[in-house]
DNA sequence: CTGTTAGCGCCTTCAT
DNA sequence: ATGAAGGCGCTAACAG
């Protein structure tokens, strides 16, 4: 009887779109009850050795391999994390990605990322589909989104949501995010401290949290310093290379006065440095740039750019760690903000108001 | 008897870790069966206008959201598709990716992305995984895994696999990929058309079949124009800047006489051209420098770099459409491989053994 | 047009 | 230690 059963089960392979073998063939094959082959796999209750044995056995013989979606509905849970970027270009999002693949899987949980896009409705849309595909956790990294919105979106749904590199206030242990105006703020004190006082600056988008905090930073520093504010000096980008080079060159044109340029990104940095020479300024004897956010390229430019480097990699890592607590219903704590460290390079040299020219860098 | 039903419904969020609204609550809500739920939430048969307002009317308040799990375990498909990338460093898979998530989304289907931590292993598992979840259709992108590991894992699981970047012989109809050699073959007769001879070259990992193919594009040019092969002229190396930068800096210090390079990817290129300006030789003046990729910062370095663009936007989006074809039981041909077209920036000039100096870039 | 009845593949009491 | 039965949420004939 077992052995006719065995006959009828489907030895053949079933690449053509034929369907893959199920626990119920198993444990006909094996000559038990679905419920045991269920037990050995989940490796739950007691089962003999000799029956565990068969069941491999039979496993083994057919290729058989659980089916995922109805474990999940059944587990109500799918083991997996989802993680919606603001979008998948740039080395930054390479290295987020790289890390948060890493750090889940170590978890041994899946990753599941989406694109949002660059779109709070498309964020929106990424997240409502990592929802019902019944992640565990999700984590959310935007920069367009509101705070309202991002509120709305944890009360409806059903699995906690941990939101990177914003500061949401209503909600403030969900979140994992830097210094960024402090880090901003560093970076010109530095470049004052260097003798420069006519500093110009090209901005990340600026409707953006990111954007905003990082002008922030720039003229708080000048108003420390007591430098006032000059609209001339300020260019508002949108973090491309193309926009960089450009931005630069108005710079230029305009005869905006500056002996040093704080471009808020390093890709923007790098499109100004063309402008730069294109004009005949070298970097830094007549111009010091500093960018942000220590791209891969920027030690291996020439001269290396000096820009600050944002822990992108432990941010994820920490994301992730709060991801999983919460969803294993475990107690989380507040995270305190990152912060950014100022990587000199050979970009910036001192300026003309340097109280000693002694203090070369 | 239905008001009644209703009231026990779940009116409260649940946020707090309790159950979603599912199909029953709104047929109860609604006043209806399952089935019609059903029916007007798929838009399959005749449901009458005022029921179906009904159910709508029943879904929004209930904030309903179909479970994706069972739907797709009900269906059988999971309406998305799978793609796995050898690691999502670099511009390179960012850039895919983008073009990727945009493209299956424009055909309704969702992209679910996993990381191949470039080992044959893992990639193999990221494939299976995707498996797992029923992916309608898998992309993988490898660099490692052998054919033979490839054909097994296509005849291992039930859906199709399209391969890019590879180009499996007992496959070749689910294969994307690049003339990768003929590329390479193009860029070093460039270089010797411009009068180099002495050409030396940074491979990228030379176990891949890309790393083998730009080799042996280099081989092939100078084998046709008659120049013998100098192995101390060739570096293996492995794709990052810090390899770049030291494989120069050897082909320096053993003295190697060259006077143009090719760097297999952008980025040896710039690593490689750091490695020339500390020995104070300037590009393109003492030694001409060719990269590969046309990594977004080529276009803004100073010189401009020259290297070879490849449409791995086309690329992907060809796969996907295979991708779906196939998914969707049609028929499919086979593509033509893609070809990397030469970008002439500022980073080459004419070499010693130009028949003409008039014929300067 | 709409309800009833079976599954999809797996997990989990509850008996035995 | 193992089997039977019911359920996870949804879809799909098959009747009315």
């Amino acid at each position: 009887m077992r052995r006719i059963a065995c006959d009828k089960l489907p030895i053949i392979s079933w690449n053509q779109g034929s369907t893959m073998a199920t626990m119920l063939d198993v444990s006909l094959r094996a000559g038990v009850s679905k419920a045991t082959v269920s037990r050995v796999l989940n490796g739950t209750g007691q089962v003999k050795e000799s029956t565990r044995q068969q069941v491999f056995k039979a496993m083994e013989e057919l290729g058989y391999r659980p089916n995922f979606l109805a474990r999940s509905l059944a587990n109500r849970t799918s083991n997996s994390i989802g993680l919606v970027v603001s979008t998948f270009d740039g080395f930054y999002f390479g290295r987020l990605l790289q890390q948060a693949s890493r750090q889940t899987e170590s978890h041994g949980k899946q990753l599941i990322v989406t694109d949002g896009h660059d779109t709070p409705e498309r964020e929106e849309q990424a997240v409502q589909m990592l929802a019902d595909r019944q992640c565990d956790a999700i984590i959310l990294y935007t920069r367009y989104m509101s705070e309202k919105a991002i509120m709305a979106l944890v009360d409806s749904i059903p699995m906690p949501l941990v939101v990177i590199n914003r500061d949401v206030a209503q909600a403030r242990d969900r979140c994992v995010f830097f210094e960024q105006q402090d880090a901003a703020f560093q970076v010109v004190e530095y470049l004052i401290s260097q003798g420069h006082r006519d500093i110009a600056c090209i901005t990340v988008p600026i409707h953006t949290p990111t954007g905003k905090a990082r002008l922030e930073g720039y003229r708080n520093a000048l108003k420390k310093h007591g430098i006032p504010w000059d609209a001339a000096k300020v260019k508002y980008g949108d973090s491309s290379m193309t926009r960089g080079y450009e931005l630069c060159r108005e710079l230029l044109t305009d005869k905006t006065r500056f002996s040093a340029l704080f471009a808020c990104n390093d890709d923007m940095a790098l499109g100004a440095s063309k402008a730069l020479h294109q004009a005949g300024l070298h970097i830094p004897q007549d111009i010091s740039l500093f960018g942000f956010d220590d791209a891969p390229s920027a030690k291996w430019l020439e001269p290396g750019l000096s820009t600050v480097y944002l822990p992108i990699d432990n941010m994820i890592v920490t994301a992730i760690e709060q991801a999983i607590k919460l969803a294993n219903h475990q107690q989380i704590e507040t995270i305190p903000p990152f912060t950014g460290t100022l990587v000199l390079r050979d970009s910036v040299t001192v300026g003309p108001y340097s109280s000693s020219s002694a203090i070369n860098s």
